[in-house]
DNA sequence: TTGAAAGCGTTACCAG
DNA sequence: CTGGTAACGCTTTCAA
């Protein structure tokens, strides 16, 4: 026989009942063997088992939902991914899920508003659990999950809102910074924040200016729009421009990304780094290891927090009534060649 | 009784039964009239909207899709996304797919081999149909969603495989390059590759060497390893170590990220970018816009290149016969500062 | 150890 | 115009 049914006829599709009929038994009996009941006995399920594989079985997972269980869908919401730490953590968020057996549905992603059409699929899917990136998106987002009984874990994010929480401690890491650079005898610093209203940025530019109040010292405080590599080149333009006799000696900017932009702006203005002024930053991301920046950093604990998220959700979405929790764990300075050893002022 | 149920008794769901007997009316009748079914009588319509509305009524999608709907998934199979191209690309998915009503399941992102389990997820939730931009996991989930009747659209891809595909005319947009930099008076030019399968890299190579062939020059051929910024930077590293008689006077790159690679390697080894060296490149992804590389480099049309393959997913979706179908949309040069004329060789 | 049947929330078909 | 009912594919009682 020819069979060359090349244009295979989209077989219909297989499912418990199709195995029931082959193996003989009924489609409960598939279901239980199939999901390991230990009821069933090791005979019928070892044949059900071939069957299934013979036939190239694949469960549904829609059907499954709805029949009462999970979907093992889980709804990501991420703000403006320019930054790329966003997308490191979007990456690891998508491994580490895809290892549990759950699957990442994109709610939302960009820095512009939630849509109303995003609350909705929210709901629709039926998400198991939220991860959310965003701050300035998450209290909608956290309010309609709290609303569904959906949990919530914010990433690199604490927050008030009813909502689990993992993030560096940021307070507590640029203060590290801080004392690492007075150790090294700088005593004229910046600080380039963020204007927005995350919770990360401000945290950082506390911590690092606690750190030198704590030493008599105040930083230059210049204020980089919102934490993108122009921001902080735009800031770093600003500092390139103050009479040399002002000029900080070392640069603190609450993430890496403007880190990098205030030191192409200090080096395009004919400024050594780290021979005149030190940069340090937030975050280690990828660009930050290169050679041309060298960028001494905190490190992001970026797979413990991924991981811990997701503990945190799962644990949540098994056990809805537990309450919520706030993880910090702490980074790790992590030192290069943008910043040097000051000699004590002559 | 204290009614103080402020741990809200995660309140039943809202169902078009719920809807019916509240309405009085049958449950397929509210089903008709929140689709707009003509047959329905304007009044009933308005009294189901109404209590629809009153009860927060969400349909569901999954039931929805058991039912014989479409599901509104579409799956992602992303490749690396070091590149920021790619990162760019999938915001603007994200955001048009949204504008079409489809949601976004990320099937696999990174530059690891997909799992068996990714494979599964892309059959158990019945995912209306595919992008894939990554070209070495493109033909395993070709593969499966040929057999499945699922319509792939490859993003930046031209494949022979059982997909439609979508990308820009690399050939074209590098040979226009060539052409440029010859008119500029560059006549020893150095061509930074990838050693990846990818048909893309391969073309922009080809038809850079291709034009310049007819001028009757053949380019000094650095391979970049992968496509990534390290890549470029190692060509670079090479490149500033001829020399000076050796040294190409224009380099291009076939993606911006290893170009930009390259500008650092040259700059770090005291070359400087125009006056010694043009440097080019192709996607123009947002970094090459920065004062400190102005790429000049071939725009890829992503906006357009986006809405092109949702229009040729969405066909095949609804018409799943439809042959598939290869798009090449044209880029642009679009000239910066890393590139400058050469007067006539003295 | 297994079978039968109900139910999940929708839509679609067939009557009326 | 509207109601009843089956069907989608699975899990889960309840019986046997």
């Amino acid at each position: 026989m020819p069979s060359s049914d090349l244009a295979a006829p989209a077989r219909d599709r297989v499912t418990v009942v199709t195995i029931a009929r082959r193996a003989g038994v009924a489609s409960s009996t598939v279901s239980r063997a199939l999901n390991g009941d230990p009821r069933i006995s090791a005979a019928t399920r070892e044949r059900i088992a071939a069957i299934a594989v013979e036939l190239g079985y694949m469960p549904d997972a829609l059907a499954r939902t709805l029949s009462g269980g999970r979907s093992g869908l889980i709804g990501l919401v991420l703000g403006p991914v320019e930054n790329p730490f966003y997308v490191a953590m979007l990456e690891e968020v998508v491994a580490q899920a895809a290892a549990r057996g759950l699957r990442p549905l994109i709610l939302h992603l960009g820095a512009q508003a939630i849509e109303a059409e995003t609350m909705r699929a929210l709901q629709q899917y039926r998400v198991d659990g939220c991860l959310v990136t965003s701050a300035r998106l998450s209290s909608d987002i956290a309010d309609l999950c709290g609303r569904r009984g959906v949990p919530v874990v914010m990433l690199n994010r604490v927050t008030r809102l009813r909502a689990s929480s993992v993030s560096c401690d940021n307070l507590g890491g640029a203060a590290e910074m801080a004392r690492f650079l007075l150790g090294q005898g700088h005593r004229r610093f910046a600080l380039v924040g963020a204007d927005t209203a995350s919770s990360t940025a401000l945290e950082r530019e506390q911590g690092f200016s606690q750190a030198l109040a704590a030493a008599g010292l105040q930083p230059l405080r210049l204020s980089g729009g919102n934490s993108s590599w122009l921001g902080g080149y735009a800031a770093g333009e600003r500092m390139a421009a103050l009479p040399p006799a002002e000029r900080p000696d070392a640069v603190f900017a609450v993430s890496d990304i403007m880190a990098l932009g205030v030191m192409d702006a200090l080096r395009r203005h004919g400024l050594r780094v780290p021979e005149d002024v030190s940069v340090a930053g937030f975050d280690d991301i990828a660009e930050s290891a290169r050679p041309t920046y060298a960028l001494t950093t905190v490190s992001q604990p970026l797979v413990p927090m991924v991981r811990r998220g997701l503990d945190l959700l799962l644990a949540r979405i098994q056990e809805p009534d537990l309450p919520d929790e706030v993880t910090l764990l702490r980074g790790r300075l992590t030192l290069r060649a943008s910043t040097r050893e000051r000699p004590p002022a002559a």
